[in-house]
DNA sequence: ATCATTTCCTTAACATGTTAAGTATCGTGG
DNA sequence: CCACGATACTTAACATGTTAAGGAAATGAT
């Protein structure tokens, strides 16, 4: 007779909203600087980390919608941050790449973005934070178990 | 020298989306159905568990930004499953209160979201669950420590 | 080769997230 | 009572989330 629902204050989803909001808050402030978005942040390090990457790959590496990708990526182009080429065996493919602005946008944050992932290590403690980490990739659909 | 961003597959915002979407993916799916979004759903929960609420308590408890809820509210307005009332004693505050028929919605679909709820708590088991509860309140800004 | 299907991406439309500016009301010191 | 700042919301503007439809190139069966 589960005749209730859990109270809000105990939701998962609400949760976990917030647990991302409290995160993001001083990465946020830290980009306003850059003059990027959170979005365009993510886009820099997986093209940093991984290289040239087409479309596909870079929207799931990203964890962004392809639609939001396309616009997103349109915005970045224009700004110099990425360079856009079609993949001349396979003309549907669009290969993504990382500028030297856009690079330099990476050298230039990591110091105090690493401070930033720092600071939330020592308010969960090491352990806690291994141990959420692990927690969360149960949730995700993508590395199903 | 801390020269290198830890890899985006152990990023935190990134594990938090991605957790994210895997928790809401079954429970969008029902509300598609319901015709309304996971906002408006989260609004009708909080409604439905506190009564009536002035606008900027309903926002903090449903996690919604300000402008976000002036607009669901006025479509969840159209759509007759909140009513919105001007105080009489501040006349700068809005009254919110759940209708019948949004409260319908969720009597409908407590079975069923209950049930979405039960079935992420077994796939992380209890203890995991409550853990990951906790430590996701840690990282809550508004509940600080 | 040709047509249907699939794959990769773009566009469109609407809702929300986010920041900033604007409006109306309240409370308070002078 | 009045000017002032604070509070509670609204609007605006732009970026993204989300779903659906569309377009172009590859693939496979005939």
């Amino acid at each position: 007779m589960s005749s209730t629902l859990p109270s809000t204050s105990r939701s998962l989803p609400i949760a976990l909203i917030r647990a991302r909001e409290g995160v993001m808050a001083p990465i946020r402030e830290m980009l306003t600087e850059t003059g990027i978005t959170e979005q365009q942040w993510r886009v820099l390090r997986v093209l940093s980390e991984h290289g040239l990457l087409d479309t596909t790959t870079l929207a799931e590496r990203s964890s962004l919608l392809f639609p939001s990708l396309t616009r997103i990526a349109a915005s970045m182009r224009d700004k110099g941050l990425i360079t856009q080429t079609r993949d001349e065996i396979d003309r549907r493919r669009q290969l993504i790449e990382i500028t030297a602005a856009g690079q330099k946008i990476i050298d230039d944050r990591t110091s105090q973005s690493t401070q930033i992932v720092d600071d939330i290590k020592t308010k969960l403690g090491t352990d806690n934070y291994e141990t959420l980490l692990d927690l969360l990739g149960l949730l995700d659909i993508s590395s199903n178990d």
